[in-house]
DNA sequence: ACCTGAACACCGTTCAAGT
DNA sequence: ACCTGAACACCGTTCAAGT
């Protein structure tokens, strides 16, 4: 899209690409595709600029994708969250920056092959660490709970980008009838799937066990 | 490695190339490196074959990466297993299948980043479903238990091969100290991570909820 | 400083050809 | 049927060169 946009009049040297605009092409090109289409080519072809000068602005292919990606929590952190609860707080916000990630799932899937570590996802861990501290968790807990919430996100985001509910019915065609009795009887339960459905339930278990065991685990060593 | 082992006498047409030697060369180059080093021209080396003997057998790269992985889901749900009770053995399994994908990184993460449909993962969800059915939880429940525990283990395994622990300190470093309090006030607990733990604990929290839940649900709605 | 274009060493895959 | 080698259309990145 816009292939003719930006030709620019003068020979060259404009001095207008900027790393905000190379992170904006980079967006637009993971939100109809998949990671694969991310190329330093076709990302200077959205900006109208040679492959090369998109060097002159990031290191590599790499920071460039986590930059696009970090952007994306940046923005999901910056949303005011008028939850009282910070229970009702962290589910809200962690389904909100779910469905940013699936609506550009290019970024989605980055965020799930690669780290991405910058000022969005840092604030977004303040964030959460910030909920679960006013839970009353400790420096344990929190860890605890946000690394487990952390692999629901990946997993989760995998599972709906990689794994349409369809494909479970390959699944019984894998083997003879006789050898997979139990995933047949329950293949329709199993081959219907909302994923953010899912994904909050696991949620909410996820919290419930790590407040309990944190409340056992203050009242056999109390402060 | 072994880069003038089988080198054939007879000019071509050994007939000895078959597609189980073909993923066992993919799970070797797996076992050292990364996705990106699957490639075609690579497996077909260390098979002593040119890259294009491989089409034969297989017919893209996509499907002998889904061999490889699902040979690995194969060989773990093979393991018999003792344990009495199906947490337990649920538990176990998931454990071995998990130190298995991480022990072969490059198959993980394929895991992690596409779906893998063989007879091994359809083996192995026959048996996350014999444990959960076994524990008495309704179709729904056991489909819900087991989303949430393939959401962990693609999570799990993507924290761990992408995300090591001390990657953490750099997230303390991309804002103004002012703008992290919590996040450095627990960078300590945070910064360490045992990810089997980790993972341990998140699929004993899921079990527990997924219990509870279907346990109250069949007592509002009794058969 | 900022941008370009050619070039290098890779990819997956197609195709025509050999036995 | 099974395998080969050349070729095509891509990659990320380096380098020398332009303004």
């Amino acid at each position: 899209m816009s292939k003719s946009a930006k030709r620019p009049q003068k020979t060259s040297q404009r001095r207008d690409l900027t790393v905000e605009k190379i992170v904006e092409a980079s967006l637009v090109v993971l939100r109809s595709s998949d990671p694969s289409a991310l190329t330093m080519r076709r990302v200077a072809e959205e900006c109208g600029v040679s492959a090369m000068a998109i060097y002159h602005h990031v290191d590599d292919k790499n920071q460039l994708a986590t930059r696009a990606v970090d952007s994306l929590f940046f923005s999901a952190a910056r949303v005011p969250r008028t939850e009282e609860l910070w229970r009702d707080r962290l589910i809200a916000f962690l389904e909100d920056l779910r469905r940013r990630l699936l609506d550009t799932p290019g970024a989605g899937m980055i965020f799930v092959r690669q780290a991405v570590i910058g000022p969005g996802t840092a604030t977004t861990t303040e964030l959460m660490f910030g909920c679960l501290s006013e839970g009353g968790l400790s420096g344990a807990a929190i860890a605890e709970a946000s690394d487990a919430i952390t692999m629901l996100l990946i997993g989760s985001i995998a599972n709906d980008l990689t794994r349409p509910p369809q494909i479970r019915e390959e699944l019984g065609k894998q083997l003879a009838h006789e050898e997979t009795p139990i995933l047949r009887q329950n293949m329709q339960s199993y081959a219907i799937r909302d994923g953010s459905e899912r994904f909050r339930l696991a949620i909410g278990w996820i919290l419930d066990g790590v407040v309990q065991a944190d409340t056992s685990r203050s009242r056999n060593t109390p402060t």
